[in-house]
DNA sequence: GTCATCGATTGATCTAGGTCAAGGGCTTTG
DNA sequence: CAAAGCCCTTGACCTAGATCAATCGATGAC
């Protein structure tokens, strides 16, 4: 696998990243010129919730920079992320007016808006994007259900690598490899949003990014600056069978 | 909730499922024709494996009775149930060529299917048949974030209660309840299956069933005949919130 | 400069669920 | 009807990860 095999298709031009991977991959340009008039953008804070699970969600949204969460709650406290959205990602349920989890900013934020309204009649008047729509939500649902298997089957090691690789391939799409073939990154994410993640303790988390730093797996400069001197050795540890999957 | 609420507003006429709940909510005459001509059965014996993960699937197709499943399997044998396919659900990612996931018959299954290509020539003709199958795939994202929450967070007694639940209300959907308000339906899964789904071993999950059993939260007659007496006991030990959700 | 606060680490201990192993009904086959 | 498979149950034990708790920086407020 090579760096450019990482790149995303969709964000090599333009300045707003849903004109690309959500929307208008086959538009024409006055169909984009219409989108473009429609688009508003938003920030939050680090730390914001952005919808509540089960409130109005009058819009959708494309992430420009920052992180957000997708979060599930039991009454007792006990709580899952169902999805983590990194920049170029998509939110919003077109023909749904309630948000189905709290969407929370984990980081300063901002997001490429549109009402969901006219977003709808623009998907019906514009076939192709209503097929580009169902692309990326299948695209999601593999995501999910990747994770499943994660949640289900992975021993703590195994779920923490995964998760590095993971932001790792992502992250290495906008930037490229250091010369010496090394992946560098930040962790996006608190160790407690990582226990989240992945299903476990912060304790634990903790204790794994110990283990796979004493092994070599990884170097940490600080509690979120990771190198990762062979990605390969990473995936392994995953135990990911296919090197690609994931897309979260 | 009554039982009404529990009938998918989908199955109330018509011998095949996918006429309602897979494309033509709202059809007009000549298209549902369309689709008549398109379709064809295909029958499957139990165990029998329908495609492999990565294999070429050229068709999309709606379950019209007997139990499929979806699973995630790592090289070692690990194996996690991804979906659970009941009859009138759909299985197939038009725009995609390859399974993503192992389709298995757990029972004697049949299958009402459409060729992929004529069917996507049909989506994008007639766009609100895309629009039913966004729809559908939003459902099924859903059900996967719910079956997350499930297998991050949840206890194996809630991971049994929760099962069973989905599958009495599902059931319910097709049968009424018996006059005393009990509900009565028959495991579509093995012990092992089971296992697969919850993220668990069979072991565990025929101690926890066992447990329900003698706790009066079920009864059984044989290994697979359940009735629950108290449908709302057997949500609050699921531990779900909504008793709505859960869509499979 | 001191005191909180917040995230992270690390240790000690506990336990839910996994693992290994031994039957116990069933159905199917010959 | 014996033999062989399945599927399921139950028991005895073990371990990965949870829980409880102490400590350690940073960072920021006053």
């Amino acid at each position: 696998m090579t760096v450019q095999d990482l790149l995303p298709s969709s964000l090599d031009c333009g300045d707003c990243p849903i004109r690309h991977r959500a929307v208008c991959a086959r538009c024409e340009s006055d169909e984009l010129k219409r989108l473009e008039e429609m688009k508003y953008y938003k920030t939050y804070e680090a730390g914001q919730t952005i919808v509540w699970s089960g409130d109005r969600m009058d819009f959708v949204a494309s992430v420009v920079s920052g992180i957000a969460t997708l979060t599930q709650t039991m009454e007792d406290g006990r709580t899952q992320m169902v999805g983590l959205l990194l920049p170029s990602d998509f939110v919003g349920r077109p023909g749904r007016d309630t948000a189905a989890y709290n969407v929370t900013a984990t980081t300063d934020l901002l997001m490429c808006c549109f009402r969901k309204k006219p977003f709808e009649e623009m998907m019906i008047a514009t076939p192709h994007i209503g097929q580009r729509l169902l692309e990326m939500t299948l695209d999601e649902l593999d995501a999910a259900r990747e994770w499943m298997l994660l949640l289900g089957r992975k021993t703590a090691r195994e779920k923490i690598a995964s998760l590095l690789a993971i932001v790792a391939r992502r992250d290495a799409s906008l930037k490229l490899k250091s010369p010496e073939g090394k992946m560098v990154f930040d962790l996006p994410l608190t160790r407690e949003a990582m226990a989240d993640y992945l299903g476990l303790t912060l304790e634990t988390v903790s204790r794994q990014i110990s283990a796979l730093k004493r092994d070599g797996v990884i170097e940490l400069q600080g509690k979120r600056h990771v190198t990762v001197p062979d990605f390969d050795r990473l995936l392994d540890e995953a135990g990911d069978d296919s090197d690609g999957g994931f897309l979260v």
